[in-house]
DNA sequence: AAAATTATTTAGTTTTGTCTAAATAATTTT
DNA sequence: AAAATTATTTAGACAAAACTAAATAATTTT
């Protein structure tokens, strides 16, 4: 496998994240996500064409080809791993790993990675509760659904948060809520649709809408 | 402190380790060691200058400002707590840790850099025997002397090795050197000026002039 | 179906870091 | 002290990655 600029794999794993979405990526989605100019994108895109790591075609959206997509798998690797290092071993919070990790992703020794991983002791999800792939590219793919769409008396374990704010973190910390923390909705309010969830024998309590739509669960 | 680009951090770390050896450095010199053309050291120079990392008048040779210098412990604190943690954590080898050093030390996160250090536990050299800036750029000089030039029936610990390929590292443990090792020399040779020295009470043996041109004491 | 709006691409610049070839300065040899 | 050699700088080009402004294509509104 090639080596690619820090630039190439920003964009990269940018198209991975958002075609999991959409299922193909635009011009503007792209140029929002990575703040950057359209005419940026463009440019890029046939680069990247050009080394077969995209298909498109002008005005049609963009896709990762099926090489394109092990690289991005690779860099997620490497992203994952070193967030799961920040915070277990270097005691980073939770909302300071990523912006590191997002350097630390492009140093592309493979021997390094692999040696990390096995340092971290295989570690399966990162941080945040997202999958690490492994060294073949393989993560796990395990059902997860927004605590929103959760119906009520179902109990289930948090397995993701996605926004990765020092704001959702404090207000997570203060609700005693962490990835593993197992709960179960009591009741949904209509009005504003905020969520009475209860965690294990403890009182209900009350989170919002806005809490709930950033949080992952899986059924148990 | 301003952050500068992995190539600046490159030169800026020659020009420190160069002028340590010659007081000053030229263009020729630079382009070597760092392998590029002598007319992009000028350019750089330029840049440099303009940024009040280094002085220097055309033809006259370079130096590092003191500001240039403070940088240049910095980057080198980086790059020898990363070789550190790859020999101690990770495992590699003696010989593989410099060149993923080489880019992990262009990562400037202070508060990375200053995690890694306590999570190592202050690490005072690196696996080289190289010294360890802290976090103010202080770093120990203790006096080391070639093992060519340590007089017979000295005692002496070995407190560095500077070439470091996969090759002389093979040799070493072959002869079972390693960093913090007692020796003594026995005796030199004029006609080939190797050494016969002495580990402990084991049986004394020879080392060639090579080698021993790469290996540092340190009086006990 | 035209007009208006929005999305995307193209054209032309800029910055950073590199290179080759040519010019000039400094040093060494004769 | 010239001449020759070596070191350094300058001039001009190039590639990567970004940007702005203008052109064009696609979509939506009227
Ligand atoms: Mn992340
Ligand atoms: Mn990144
Ligand atoms: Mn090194
Ligand atoms: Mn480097």
């Amino acid at each position: 496998m090639l080596n690619y600029s820090a630039s190439e794999e920003n964009y990269i794993k940018a198209i991975y994240r958002l075609q999991r979405q959409d299922g193909t990526v635009t011009t503007n989605e792209l140029a929002h996500e990575l703040k950057t100019k359209p005419a940026s994108v463009t440019d890029m895109m046939k680069k990247l064409k050009l080394k077969k790591l995209l298909r498109y075609q002008p005005y049609q959206g963009f896709r990762l080809t099926q090489e394109g997509g092990k690289v991005a798998l690779g860099i997620i690797r490497r992203h994952r791993l070193w967030e799961y290092f920040l915070a277990e071993k270097l005691k980073f919070t939770w909302d300071e790993v990523h912006e590191v990790a997002e350097d630390l992703e492009h140093v592309s020794s493979k021997k390094l990675i692999d040696k990390l991983d096995e340092f971290l002791g295989f570690p399966r999800v990162d941080p945040h509760g997202d999958p690490i792939p492994d060294a073949h590219g393989r993560m796990e793919t395990s059902k997860k659904i927004i605590l929103t769409e959760l119906p009520a008396g179902t109990p289930a374990v948090v397995s993701n948060v996605i926004n990765q704010s020092t704001a959702i973190l404090e207000l997570l910390e203060h609700k005693k809520i962490i990835i593993g923390t197992r709960l179960e909705v009591k009741k949904k309010f209509e009005f504003d649709e905020s969520l009475e969830i209860r965690i294990g024998r403890q009182p209900a309590f009350t989170i919002s809408h806005q809490l709930a739509e950033n949080i992952f669960v899986q059924l148990v």
